[in-house]
DNA sequence: CTACGTGCAAATGATTTGCAAAGAT
DNA sequence: ATCTTTGCAAATCATTTGCACGTAG
């Protein structure tokens, strides 16, 4: 009675944390970028949000809040569910995060020091493979033009099967049948 | 205090309602296809599962469920929310209808009986152009079989602005600067 | 008949917000 | 000193669900 498709949560198996590609040189550091930010639009540089910011950048490459606030939990680093969701939001305004979507969840990964890509999302495991193609970004730009439409981000996400998961195993789950 | 990027609503002005891609010749009508899945899945075929499908199917291209259910009472065809819906999920899972986000908005369109394409969607107006691409679907199919990725659906939106709302005009929203 | 579908009102779940207290410039 | 941010609890919004009644097969 609530399947509609697709995985409902990103998998603990710390998959979707792991990054794929190589960083990218960066003037400033994230949480600079992000006080740059806060200066501009006359916000306050609070240790909360600096927590936040720092933890994010240290480490993960795509989660969810619930996640981040877990893990923070875990770290001890106290953090309020509101302050969390404010200062995400700030941060995707920024320029430093990206927001996703996969399947049902909403996830976020860094825009900042880490190239633009997109994302082949497995729907069995919720894993996501990442990659990057100069062609892809070549053929929307001309596609764009034909329709003088000026194109400024793009979400890209292919769904289906990843190696592993078409690969049949002895403990698969039974698919379900229609 | 609430706008992080995007438009919040579809459109009133019909833009989005609007198919801009010749149809596809099928087999059956979207009618008799939502029978047999409804057969299938030992289903009943009701009068009002009936009534919002072919409502549906008579003309809509892209409308959310707010939109539905507002033009459905306007033309008194009486469909409660939750029917709606019921309807709706039964219409994405038989493949008829697909699921979008623009923005903030879940939109739906006709998945059959209209060709597979993606969208460019103005941030500005909310407007969306549809396109087919040949070369992407090659393109992202070669990336696929690279990653040994099986690929399924996808979703693209390429976000930015139409030539429309890049034009200048004398009465033009101000830019929010920053 | 009998099980499934319907509409209503109420529940849900993710995200946001009002407010009083705490903190930054 | 002043105005923003915080955390809490409560509000919100889209969507889903429990239930008593209606209806298709």
């Amino acid at each position: 009675m609530a399947e509609h498709g697709v995985a409902e949560k990103l998998p603990p198996d710390g998959r979707s944390m792991t990054p794929s590609l190589p960083n990218v040189p960066i003037a400033q550091s994230p949480v600079d970028k992000f006080r740059e930010f806060l200066d501009i639009k006359k916000l306050k540089c609070t240790e909360e949000r600096l927590r936040i910011v720092r933890y994010i950048f240290e480490a993960h490459q795509h989660f969810d809040v619930d996640q981040l606030l877990e893990s923070m939990r875990e770290k001890k680093i106290p953090a309020s569910r509101p302050t969390v969701y404010r200062t995400l939001n700030l941060l995707v305004d920024a320029g430093l995060l990206r927001r996703l979507t996969f399947g049902e969840t909403t996830a976020y990964e860094h825009a900042y020091g880490y190239p633009r890509h997109e994302h082949l999302f497995c729907e069995r495991c919720g894993g996501v493979i990442e990659f990057v193609s100069e062609e892809l970004d070549r053929l929307l730009q001309s596609i764009s033009r034909e329709h003088r439409f000026r194109p400024i981000s793009r979400k890209l996400v292919v769904q289906g099967v990843c190696e592993k998961c078409s690969k049949p195993t002895a403990d698969r789950r039974k698919l379900d049948l229609i």
